[in-house]
DNA sequence: ACCTGAACACCGTTCAAGT
DNA sequence: ACCTGAACACCGTTCAAGT
């Protein structure tokens, strides 16, 4: 028997949840477990919850450390600085459109809800929006680009490669034109655009589209 | 022992989707299981499998089913009507948003996806909208309403009955108020409207944030 | 204080066997 | 054709025991 691997540094929570990010990027939502965890940190489940309550804390954490890294203070470029940071984040790390729609839906008042509301309710407020406009403002943003984000990167995970990628885009196209002439005229219209469009640029004119829509109802 | 229970009717397709929707609704996300199921039908796991491919053929049944019955054909009240038909649907059946989320991503060719965008592309059309930006203003409408659905679908979800649910916004609300004046201005500033507003209103005002911004850009 | 690893209750799915 | 129910591989979590 070869002797058992050695940790080379002590098993922190800083170190499980990265451990916990790189698993999930490298194998997707299903393959973070603990038995895949506790393999990669040659160490058994008991000692990861020495350091982490249960599996969702563990996710929340991980959620946490991309969207705080995503966001620094600092960031430039207003509104669309702030959603191309996320829209980053999530073509980066697929999983994270998921954890982010739960995380906000079941614990509103926890971390990574303020952040990321306060982050782009922040340059809401930068645009003069009346007092009574701005939740609803921030709000349309935020579903937007969570939406839009989880979107594009669920095209991006389901696809892999640029070809691969264009590939599965056409043959979205493919059958949204073959669909119903009377029951879906609309879908098959825009079928064209759903193999051709750009992400990041269709991304931002949906962002510009809702800002148009915020200093319309200014004046 | 008591005589086993006789089912009344023969399994069928539709029944097994029909309590798997009941199951969801009562029991929440992770009440439904091929256990629960198979109790609730007085039968076995292979009896479901044979007229059900896998628990994610179930779940996309039971969402189309639900989505079809929440976008019929003469559906009055134009975009308004299709984004209140499907609040509607989420707020009766909040399992549905995670649901919405999935099959859109997942699978953007499938039966639902289609069928909501559809309905949402048709509205868009009535309004005039050039044919270049009706994908965006479609796209926007989308994950706007899924998000926000979800969002106050989640919020219910957690609170259970009116008060309760007073009570569980008032605690958010609370929660932000209390955040670091330095870091979260934003979000601290609009902690009273997260305990005062009115669901679907501030729904359909962002409705009409995204329209405005549809009909500004037509000019 | 920190870690080990066997054990528990539970899950989705399969499949030989029945009718 | 339709259903039964035991069995399989896997999951998150616990906990007595070690250092």
């Amino acid at each position: 028997m070869p002797p058992r691997t050695r940790r080379s540094e002590a098993l922190t929570r800083q170190r499980i949840v990265d451990a916990a990010i790189e698993l999930l990027d490298t194998t997707g939502d299903a393959g973070l477990t603990f038995r895949t965890l506790t393999e990669r940190l040659a160490t058994g489940p008991g000692a990861i919850y020495w350091h982490v309550a249960n599996k969702g804390e563990l996710l929340a954490a991980a959620t946490e450390a991309l969207v705080t890294a995503a966001l620094p203070a600092d960031l430039p470029g207003g509104i669309h600085g702030v959603a191309l940071g996320l829209f980053d984040a999530i073509s980066a790390h697929p999983w994270l459109a998921t954890q982010l729609a739960t995380q906000l839906s079941r614990s509103p008042s926890k971390s990574v809800t303020p952040l990321i509301f306060e982050a782009i309710g922040r340059e809401v407020r930068a645009l003069d929006v009346p007092d009574g406009d701005q939740f609803i403002a921030a709000s349309a943003l935020l579903h937007y680009i969570l939406g839009a984000a989880g979107q594009n990167a669920a095209n991006a995970r389901v696809a892999g490669s640029g070809t691969e990628r264009a590939e599965f885009l056409n043959s979205v196209s493919k059958a949204w034109e073959q669909l119903d002439p009377d029951d879906y005229p609309f879908t098959r219209a825009v079928a064209a655009q759903m193999r051709e469009h750009d992400d990041r640029e269709q991304f931002l004119a949906g962002i510009d589209l809702i800002l148009a829509g915020i200093t319309a109802r200014e004046r």
